[in-house]
DNA sequence: CGCGACGTTGATTTGCCTCAACGATTGTGG
DNA sequence: CCACAATCGTTGAGGCAAATCAACGTCGCG
């Protein structure tokens, strides 16, 4: 609870009172490795908070292939968002890649104390425009650059992911195959 | 200014009063074909509500092409989100593609005002929401499909945009050429 | 131990790009 | 209002990045 709390004030500080309106609402999780905490089908009823391990947000496409949407380690946020908020069913998953440690809140929790304290909806604005953002980026890159230089660069931006994530997964994310990552990799490690 | 309004309304009832002190800080602007109101560099001042009109945010990357990030035509919202709210120098550029008339808000004043009105930072959490999910609905259909499915699709979302948009414009949005796109809508041409 | 996930390699194929050229349309300055 | 330039859409030949398919070795785990 104290990871939520730091990480919290780190966009903004909260009173003791506001805090423990807020943890109230907040449901600790131990989630085993390859356990689904959403499924297609389902509506995303939770917001969770990474205390420890690792998630992975994903889709499976007409040919039943996995796409990698997003990863989340300590400290960060995930959902489907889409769902969560319009009530709608998911088309995602979102699975645990490590044993890991959750904080989860419903949404009409969340909705209740965006009004009690609304200081509580920016920080989630704010959650959300840097999502966006690393999204967009996200974008931008896949247009402009090879998969090489999209490996190198995932490598750069998220070293707290790249060492410990499979490669296949890594490739699900950079929207290549295993068989051309491995093949990036190779020509790489003969570069240097 | 009813544009806004009615947009707005939408998703939040906003009294009389809080309605005031909003249109108090919007300025309206009338923007040429070409005109770009952000370029790389600058810091994104405005947040910008399409009254009519269509623009795009776009990239350039080293080997000095454009890429499409969005469109955005009447009531749809248009910034470049990550340079606005950390008031850090843009990548991105923001070009009218019609002549259009536009609303704008000042960083500064968006900030006052959320903290006078806290529904208003929800309705703007609530317009990147919709933002973030078709971004990366956008990010899963590049990675599952052919561009000539993903062009189909474009033309359905977004009827509005793709009868009025040139083809360069649509050829970037989706990451491939114009020559491309030309030789898709040849073969689908011949299959009807 | 045996099975399933993972990483790698090679041969072949394909989706899309590059470059070059050409009409048609638009728009703009003189 | 015309002439010329710029933008736009299209076509074709050739090339490259990445996918596909198949095979194989390794490792961790039930």
């Amino acid at each position: 609870m104290q990871a939520l709390l730091q990480n919290f004030q780190k966009y903004f500080s909260f009173s003791a009172e506001e805090w423990t309106l807020i943890a109230d609402k907040v449901k600790k999780q131990s989630i085993k490795r390859r356990q689904k905490i959403l499924q297609e089908g389902e509506v995303c009823k939770y917001y969770s908070f990474v205390v420890s391990g690792c998630f992975r947000l994903y889709g499976i496409d007409d040919k039943g292939d996995e796409h990698n949407i997003q990863f989340a380690a300590e400290n960060d946020w995930i959902a489907d968002i889409g769902s969560f908020y319009a009530k709608k069913a998911s088309k995602l998953y979102i699975e645990a890649i490590e044993p890991s440690i959750i904080l989860q809140i419903e949404q009409q929790d969340l909705y209740a104390l965006y009004s009690k304290i609304p200081k509580l909806s920016i920080a989630f604005k704010v959650i959300i425009e840097n999502k966006y953002v690393e999204l967009q980026n996200r974008v931008l890159q896949n247009f402009s650059s090879t998969a090489q230089q999209r490996y190198v660069s995932f490598l750069e931006q998220y070293p707290h992911l790249s060492n410990r994530l499979p490669n296949t997964q890594i490739a699900s994310y950079m929207g290549i195959t295993p068989e051309f990552l491995s093949k990036i990799r190779k020509d790489l490690s003969k570069k240097s």
